[in-house]
RNA sequence: GCGCUCAUAGCUCAGUUGGAUAGAGCAGCCGCCUUCUAAGCGGCAGGUCGCAGGUUCGAGUCCUGCUGGGCGCACCA
């Protein structure tokens, strides 16, 4: 299928109780992590415990919810495990509640726990406890966050894929912020990713490309059908230059044809390169023409039956695997039709060994779904477990209030190098990147070009430059991180430590989910937000002449892992985390 | 006409597996700088989660219908 977008274009801990290994230097006490899938644990374990007793007479759930609450007030964590609890125990919540907060509060590192509303659990950690994330994060350091959700899968991330007929459109871009987002999520939780661009270099598309590119190089009008941009005239020029008697060759539209394709390529992975985004593989879709594959993808479904002639053609019989229609392989003409590509390509990933192959589409593919996951079937692969689709919904951006629709530097449609030119890579990542794919987008150019907290990925690199501050005025002052993290007592700091034992847990659950924007949203939301409001309320370096505080040094310890926390964060999302703005 | 998708505060958007009083930022109003970057922080105000039903102890979240955006519906690629 042509891939352009519309414009054409964390172990479970059987105990309670838990000596830590992270964070030794530390806390030498038996605590319970504030580590969300420990403190999860442990709530099991109480569970466990009311129901070994005879208390309550339930199976013991394998998993139980224990989450950050919404409302402040609600404790560090809360849980809802009675209320879930109280119909199988054929007991009120309440009561369940109570037989489980009994349990709960002999754990060490819980500090209190409150029945709440209909039969929550809310939650409180002692400072010490909530002290120990961040030793973690220190001793972890650039690996705080990875975790083990994709461990093991071997994942075939397909990007971009825009045809080399012209420069990225502004859809594209979005792909290439989110799938490389995507691509660092995966491989963090523990996935192997290939990254890979499908290179459309076969059929009429590039026919009309070459032709255009011939008639611009002759002085003429853009062909009909064809493409009649500035870029154009600019790829007839360099290939001119590079072979200047081509006009008089015999076969010049296929010489611009070669050299314009690889030419308008070079510069499509040029512009993806300075965006951050490289990719492992960059698929020919002529080279399946070439080889063979299709011609073994289509052999394949004959044998499995799920070929046959009609009107002169031959079809796949998609309907019977989910599709709308039937769709034609072999057109009456004997020439493959599109779809054959896509059927060898995906052979051809499977075959590579890959056991997930995820392709991110514009909106405007919507509609292919059906038949990929028809064909997926029909290879005998599981629809949305081999093959996964993600379907981004499309960008605009605004200028002046107003949408802005054309290019300046070539006349066609918004560019990756216009985006650029106008906020960075980093905003343009980042703004790309905070919105779910679903939801189609406004980019306000004015809004991410801005140096304040309205800008999104500006308040967050913002906080990473206040924490590489802190820490080199106390390098200037000599004054060396560590000390007892238990005396981070201050509900600031308490707020910015949960928020900083949340990060395995975004990364996995956005991994999971593909979806990188909840990782820019934490990152905004909880970090920089938690971290900006300890900067304001807790001073760590001593003013004037002052002596040093007891809290001056974890201070720096908790500055220290926040600086780490941002800087993995960003780096998932392919966003620096600049030492000064 | 059929299919996919979206609809949450004036605006831009969060809210996976159903849980408490639906959140953030901006815009508006009121406060906080002899202090590590005020390029910041706090507070007030702002909602029939498009509409109507259904399932459930409990629905923004699941189901059905409807309305309104976006996208798509070729022997094109």
């Amino acid at each position: 299928m042509c891939r352009e977008g519309v414009p054409r274009g964390r172990q479970s801990c059987a105990q309670v109780h838990r000596t830590s290994t992270d964070s030794r230097w530390l806390l030498p006490c038996n605590l319970v992590s504030v580590n969300p899938a420990d403190l999860r644990s442990a709530v099991r374990a109480a569970v466990a415990a009311v129901v070994d007793n005879g208390e309550l007479s339930v199976p013991v759930p394998d998993e139980v919810t224990v989450e950050r609450p919404k409302v402040k007030g609600h404790g560090d964590y809360a849980t809802s495990v009675a209320l879930q609890l109280a119909k199988p125990a054929g007991l009120p919540p309440r009561d369940v509640a109570a037989l489980i907060k009994a349990q709960l509060e002999r754990a060490d590192g819980i500090d209190s726990v409150e029945i709440a509303g209909p039969g929550f659990l809310n939650i409180w950690l002692s400072g010490a406890a909530l002290g120990q994330v961040v030793g973690e994060v220190l001793a972890a350091g650039a690996a705080y966050g990875t975790n083990e959700v994709a461990a093991g899968q071997n994942i075939n991330l397909e990007f971009v894929s825009a045809n080399p007929t012209g420069p990225i459109h502004i859809g594209g871009v979005r792909w290439a912020a989110v799938g490389d987002a995507l691509a660092r999520l995966l491989q963090a939780s523990g996935a192997k990713v290939t990254r890979e661009y499908y290179f459309n270099d076969h059929g009429a598309q590039i026919d009309r490309f070459a032709r255009s590119l011939l008639a611009a190089a002759r002085g003429e009008a853009a062909p009909e059908d064809g493409y009649g941009s500035a870029y154009i005239a600019e790829i007839a020029q360099r290939v001119t230059e590079q072979v200047p008697d081509v006009l008089s060759q015999d076969d010049p539209q296929e010489v611009f044809r070669d050299r314009g394709v690889s030419l308008m390529f070079e510069e499509i992975k040029a512009s993806l390169h300075d965006f951050g985004v490289d990719f492992d593989v960059y698929f020919h879709e002529n080279s399946l023409h070439d080889s063979g594959a299709v011609h073994r993808a289509i052999e394949r479904l004959r044998g499995l039956g799920h070929m046959y002639v009609a009107d002169g053609a031959e079809w796949l019989r998609t309907t019977q695997f989910g599709d709308d229609k039937d769709r034609v392989v072999i057109k009456s003409d004997g020439e493959p039709a599109y779809i054959s590509g896509d059927l060898a390509y995906y052979l051809d990933k499977r075959e590579r060994g890959f056991d997930r192959v995820i392709i991110m589409l514009g909106a405007d593919h919507s509609g292919y779904v059906g038949r990929l996951m028809a064909m997926c079937e029909a290879f005998g692969d599981v629809p949305r477990v081999n093959l996964q689709i993600l379907i981004g919904q499309l960008v605009n951006l605004v200028k002046d209030g107003e949408p802005l629709r054309m290019s300046k530097r070539n006349g066609t449609v918004i560019s990756l190098e216009d985006l650029v030119e106008a906020i960075g890579v980093d905003a343009a990542r980042y703004a790309l990147v905070r919105s779910s794919a679903d939801s189609q987008i406004d980019i306000d150019l004015d809004l991410w070009a801005s140096a304040k907290s309205d800008n999104p990925v500006w308040y967050v690199q913002y906080a990473a430059t206040r924490a590489a501050s802190v820490l080199r005025h106390a390098a200037d002052l000599d004054l060396a991180a560590g000390g007892e993290v238990a005396l981070l007592t201050h509900p600031r700091e308490s707020e910015l430590m949960l928020a900083l034992a949340e990060f395995p847990s975004v990364v996995a659950t956005a991994a999971e989910l593909r979806e990188p924007h909840r990782v820019a949203r934490y990152l905004e939301e909880k970090v920089a937000k938690s971290a900006q409001r300890f900067w304001d309320e807790c001073q760590v370096l001593p003013k004037g002449d002052a002596q040093p505080e007891p809290t001056t040094a974890p201070r720096l310890l908790l500055w220290q892992a926040t600086r780490v926390v941002l800087e993995n964060g960003l780096g998932l999302l392919g966003v620096s985390a600049p030492e000064r703005m």
